[in-house]
RNA sequence: GGCCAGGUAGCUCAGUCGGUAGAGCAGAGGACUGAAAAUCCUUGUGUCGGCGGUUCAAUUCCGUCUCUGGCCA
């Protein structure tokens, strides 16, 4: 049996490390579909860090519509909650164009995407002010301490105070534990889970090419600005603002306040992007589900080959729904 | 040419009152359910510049050579 294209609703999952081309391929297949894109990317989503998150210019976005780039401004800071809010109602909207690439490398998120998040209330802020003091006057191991007596099976570290908090957080606003929660949204068979049909393609490529196409890319985020794009939260007032913290924008801070060469800073940016690329490998090395490709002719062939079957409801390895 | 510092892990440097050495960073591996490009965990054998000498024992003391930086000529 065959379905056409246009009448279901399908997406394709690109995911991958950062710099390994998954984006152009996502616009190539896109275009060539007629489809759109969807950015899972943690910090695209970001207003004024387009340079220093390698986002799609502007004119590869007239190319092909693209959703949820460049749409949160600070000091607002986007979690997967609302990642997820945004993505439902592109869908019930019915604003997207199909099929839906969903392109970043931003694991978290795609997990959240794919298996849903708990059953909560968002959190409320008192809890955690609360929490954070405790933590500030008496140290972690009172906490942790807390987390034990509820959960002793937990695996948290006493010095990853984010989840810590996080944890205790949970217990205490909902009186259940992260692993109880875990296990009651596994006994209701993911209802929170992704409810289309989907693929899941990644891109990796060997080390060393990876280096290269990143001491180019950093160069070229300088020549285009990433520097002026950081100043310009600073003189603000955001240096607070968390995404200044992440890959890039962290080293243009540190260049910034300490003064340091050009040079020092493209070579403290390309060490920062081979750490989250091995990161964001490690992260995915799990997921045996993607269907992986590099950039040879003979990779890219086989996926399109997979894709189109996918798109078209005869490939027996499809997670149809 | 003379004087003074230095040459210890890929890098920056501790240290050994003589018993073959350790931090940070980098690297490697891993965790991850509402901050995730964040956060956290695990992982350190290297002719201690070369060659001699003293010593049971030298990376450590002595001599010499060599290299780097500074000052003086």
């Amino acid at each position: 049996m065959v379905v056409s294209t246009k009448d279901k609703k399908k997406f394709i999952f690109v995911v991958g490390s950062t710099a390994s081309g998954k984006s152009s391929w996502a616009l190539n297949q896109a275009q060539r579909l007629g489809g759109s894109i969807v950015n899972i990317d943690s910090v695209q989503f970001y207003k004024g860090l387009e340079v220093g998150s390698a986002a799609p210019t502007l004119d590869e976005m007239n190319l092909v519509p693209h959703y949820l780039y460049s749409f949160v401004e600070a000091p607002h800071e986007m979690t997967a909650g609302v990642f997820l809010r945004r993505f439902y109602e592109l869908i019930e909207k019915g604003t997207l164009r199909f099929p839906v690439f969903v392109v970043g490398g931003t694991g978290f998120y795609i997990q959240a995407l794919e298996k849903g998040m708990y059953d909560l209330e968002p959190a409320s802020l008192e809890y955690r002010q609360e929490i954070e003091r405790e933590l500030k006057e008496h140290g972690p191991e009172m906490l942790h301490a807390e987390l034990t007596a509820a959960d002793p099976e937990h695996i948290i570290h006493v010095n990853d105070h984010y989840r810590l908090v996080r944890a205790i957080e949970i217990l205490r606003q909902s009186g259940e534990t992260p692993a109880q929660l875990k296990a009651k949204s596994q006994m209701q068979q993911n209802k929170n889970a992704f409810p289309f049909s989907y693929l899941k393609v990644g891109f990796s490529l060997p080390k060393e090419q990876a280096r290269h196409r990143v001491e180019t890319r950093t160069v070229q985020m300088i020549e285009n600005g990433i520097i002026e794009e950081t100043e310009s939260f600073l003189k603000r007032g955001f240096q607070e603002w968390a995404p200044l913290s992440s890959v890039g924008y962290k080293d243009v801070v540190d260049f910034l306040i300490h003064n340091k060469s050009k040079q020092e800073l493209v070579s403290n940016i390309v060490t920062s992007t081979m750490q989250l690329i091995k990161k964001q490998k490690t992260w995915f090395k799990r997921d045996s589900s993607i269907l992986w490709s590099d950039l040879s002719n003979e990779k890219l062939l086989e996926m399109q080959r997979r894709l189109d079957l996918f798109l078209t409801d005869i490939d027996p390895a499809t997670r149809a729904k």
